[in-house]
DNA sequence: TCTGGGGTCCTAGGACCC
DNA sequence: TCTGGGGTCCTAGGACCC
């Protein structure tokens, strides 16, 4: 058997942890640029707030019921995070924990008698949520499919279910089926969810009825056809070591305000590529491609949001990460997407075909350099790291930076920043 | 008169996730 | 005035090899 931990509306209840005030009180955390709503809990979400949604949109009802609302603080987030994940691994065992995101975790139960399934389940919950003060909900089965659904399960319905649901047997695995829309299962996304219901497939029971042919033909090939024997309790997805190293690497931002001068888009990419050079050299490794993409909203109504993405890459004649020689090669790219006129709304980088520092392939037609400046680079990420982000930065990235996000209603970072420690007095 | 079959690697694009 | 920022996996098709 296998469970998942999941942490009821995340970053709330992380921004609730340093602010008892707000105990059952409507809380929304919005996305960076204070743009969308990302996380809301139950009390926001009975005023009928709505996850993803515009900010703007919602305001009304924000202002009206005196809602709190946070600018997103990725810094507190990630190391409540990593509380969480201690807990559980520590109750666990550390080779039986597979973090999934920020705020889940698939955990192997294969060690508990299933009599005591749920009674561990409790203490798990229990544990985690004196620990760190993270509440969380648990859902257990035979599949990390089924894990989800129970997951869900309890959560909808908390009083009863006390955040705890496990799925002991077929009748219990049918019955919840029978309970979950196909729009509500893992792994089935707008697209898949259409498809399903036009062919009259409404509920995960009935998707788990269907032959796996099917499944093959029309959701995704080999995805379609794991996702049908998850459902039926035959596991295809184990717990897995957790990829340490990314085969990918973005960043991206939205402006905080529509820019339409190259001189700030190539600041803000030079920005960008700078911070994913960072993440890159934090893996060891270096990058053979170099993707940039721009966004504009050039419509006849400035109003309607309609985002167009253009984007070029570049491949590297020998893999890097070295932050000024990959914003020597990707930077040339802004001038040639850059259309004069447009109004850029959001700009970013992808870094793709990552090498382990330790083999880079060279290049037969270009000097056999290493990558040299590595004590420059280490020397810039430890002065960044221990001062503040982008103490040191390249010029390239610009000094005023006018098209930068806004994020003004962040609260403290109170557990990685020491000037920002919370006080008791 | 007539031109194979089997394989690998790479990339773009589509689907999904939180 | 106003709509996030990351990721993963899979597949099809083209280029190339022997």
């Amino acid at each position: 058997m296998k469970a998942i931990v999941d942490c009821n509306s995340f970053y709330c209840s992380c921004e609730k942890v340093f602010k008892p005030e707000l105990n059952n009180k409507p809380i929304v955390v919005l996305s960076n640029n204070d743009g969308c709503i990302i996380s809301l809990n139950d009390d926001a979400k009975a005023l009928g707030v709505k996850m993803t949604g515009p900010y703007y949109q919602a305001k009304p009802v924000i202002e009206k019921y005196n809602v709190a609302v946070f600018s997103s603080n990725y810094n507190l987030y990630g190391d409540m995070s990593q509380r969480v994940m201690q807990t559980l691994k520590m109750l666990t065992g550390e080779e039986n924990v597979e973090v999934y995101s920020v705020d889940e975790c698939f955990i192997n139960l294969d060690h508990i008698p299933a009599a005591e399934l749920c009674k561990f389940a409790l203490h798990l919950k229990k544990t985690v949520e004196e620990w760190t003060g993270v509440a969380v909900s648990i859902g257990v089965a035979p599949t990390k499919v089924l894990c989800k659904v129970a997951n869900r399960l309890s959560k909808k319905n908390k009083k009863e279910t006390k955040g705890v649901m496990v799925l002991h047997n077929e009748q219990e695995i049918k019955h919840a089926l029978q309970k979950t829309a196909v729009t509500d299962i893992w792994g089935v996304g707008t697209r898949y969810a259409l498809k399903l219901q036009s062919n009259n497939i409404n509920t995960a029971w009935e998707l788990r009825n269907t032959n796996e042919e099917w499944g093959r033909k029309n959701l995704g090939g080999i995805v379609g056809v794991r996702l049908i024997k998850e459902l039926c309790g035959d596991p295809c997805g184990e717990i897995k070591e957790p990829l340490k190293v990314k085969k990918m690497i973005t960043t991206t931002r939205m402006f905080g305000k529509p820019v339409t001068e190259l001189k700030y888009i190539k600041e803000a990419v030079a920005t960008y590529i700078s911070r994913a050079a960072e993440k890159l050299r934090r893996q060891s490794c270096s990058v053979k491609t170099v993707h940039v993409f721009v966004v504009t909203n050039d419509y006849a109504d400035v109003y309607k949001y309609n985002p167009q993405t253009r984007g070029s890459r570049v491949i590297l004649p020998v893999a890097t990460s070295v932050t000024n020689n990959i914003i020597r090669y990707a930077l040339p790219l802004v001038d040639k997407l850059f259309c004069e006129g447009s109004r850029y709304l959001k700009a970013g980088v992808i870094f793709s075909v990552l090498e382990p520092d330790d083999c880079i392939q060279s290049n037969l037609f270009s000097a056999a350099v290493k990558n040299t400046r590595h004590s420059l680079m280490e020397t810039l990420d430890n002065i960044n790291f221990s001062m503040r982000d982008d103490a040191v930065k390249f010029v390239s990235s610009g000094l005023t930076r006018n098209w930068k996000m806004r994020q003004e209603l962040r609260s403290g970072r109170f557990t990685s920043r020491w000037e920002e420690l919370k006080e008791v007095r």
